[in-house]
DNA sequence: GCAAATCCCCCATGAATTGGGGGGTGGCCA
DNA sequence: TGGCCACCCCCCAATTCATGGGGGATTTGC
């Protein structure tokens, strides 16, 4: 019996899922409430196995508690339900380890299959949704041609940068002269376009190159 | 009618694709090749409105191929289709911005519906995946308290640090003087417990302080 | 009110970084 | 065999950084 938490500040809607769910032999609304506060201590009183979380909730929206939950250390799954799928709450609920985000459009039986998913392991998400995850995370990753022509000698060496390294130091992790070292610096920095070390360690993690 | 192009070695498989496919009215298959060699010609003489990329394949893989495909400049939609759902096979996949990502055990009118819903603009993909891509981005939640702590001050100097800047630039930024900016600096670098520039820099990136 | 935090400024020294030049080797390929 | 590329090494000069001190002014919360 998969037991779940409801927090929508929309009783008719909240009604309607207590309906739904009623009607399922495996799934079970244990406690609903309008809005997030004290969401943590609700979990942690109640240890649903799903927690169902509206976004646009007044005196405390489902970020907050997604965040409140999380920092609490619970790892319960947690499923943004919202009308919201605009990039900045996507991301933020991804960031804060949310178990999947079902658009409340959604027909009511993919909300409870949504809940089947979760417990299964997945993660739930509307394909328009999972679009906006895909390209919030695609964009920043595509390297830029520059950090594709690295030389593998270069490429340790801006990993060694990366790490905190000195130049003295670099040069002896790689066993070379320090003047070696300089002569790979000196040509990262043609290739990417930067003059200076912090520039270099930003642009290469900026792209994920180490 | 959407035209789908189809990259899969196992010809078996490639056929019974073909033959659903036949049983649609919506959905046709154009051309099938069973490795990803000059995918992105292939793509440019047919341009099908779908891509199927199989990853596991002899000669050139399906990595390769949707690589070859964004680099010729194609925007068409590329769903991965595949037995591999390892992180890393997932993350390169959406770094080349697949817009989707399919197992081979899905049942085949998953798949067909997966084409649909990819050509109205979602990125169809089975939970689990959904799962990993999720945890693949959450990771970085982990913020240490070291960065909480800083001042509203010190994380504007840190961002200008990160965006490459000297000392002198990011005072005249600021308009402050350069020996306060050094303070500001002295300061974090106790916070952060480092002691270069590039160093912050790395961990501040590193963190999502940014 | 007072301490604490934050922000602003200054001096000085030594170390690290940067930009420019100059060498050389070995491997690969036309 | 000559050109190209990656890799290794060296020198000089100027700039920037790191670190250690020393001051004050202003807000913030108890």
């Amino acid at each position: 019996m998969v037991r779940v938490l409801l927090f929508e500040d929309n009783n008719d809607l909240a009604e309607s899922l207590g309906e739904l769910m009623k009607d399922t032999d495996d799934i079970r609304l244990i406690a609903h409430f309008t809005n997030a506060q004290k969401a943590e201590k609700h979990v942690a009183f109640h240890h649903p196995d799903v927690v169902l979380m509206d976004i646009d909730m007044p005196v405390e929206n489902g970020l907050q508690g997604l965040r409140a939950i999380r920092t609490a250390g619970s790892g319960v799954l947690v499923l943004m339900f919202t009308v919201h799928d605009d990039n900045e709450n996507v991301f933020q609920a991804i960031c804060h380890g949310a178990s999947g985000y079902l658009l409340k459009q959604t027909a009511p039986e993919k909300i409870l299959e949504g809940i089947r998913e979760a417990i299964s392991g997945g993660a739930p998400m509307t394909p328009s949704v999972a679009k906006k995850v895909l390209t919030l995370f695609a964009q920043p990753f595509k390297k830029s041609e520059d950090l594709q022509t690295l030389t593998a000698r270069e490429h340790d060496v801006l990993s060694l940068l990366v790490r905190g390294q000195s130049y003295k130091m670099a040069a002896a992790q790689l066993e070379v002269g320090l003047e070696t070292l300089r002569f790979h610096i000196k040509n990262i920095y043609t290739k990417l376009h930067v003059n200076s070390k912090s520039e270099a360690v930003a642009k290469a993690l900026q792209n994920r190159v180490v």
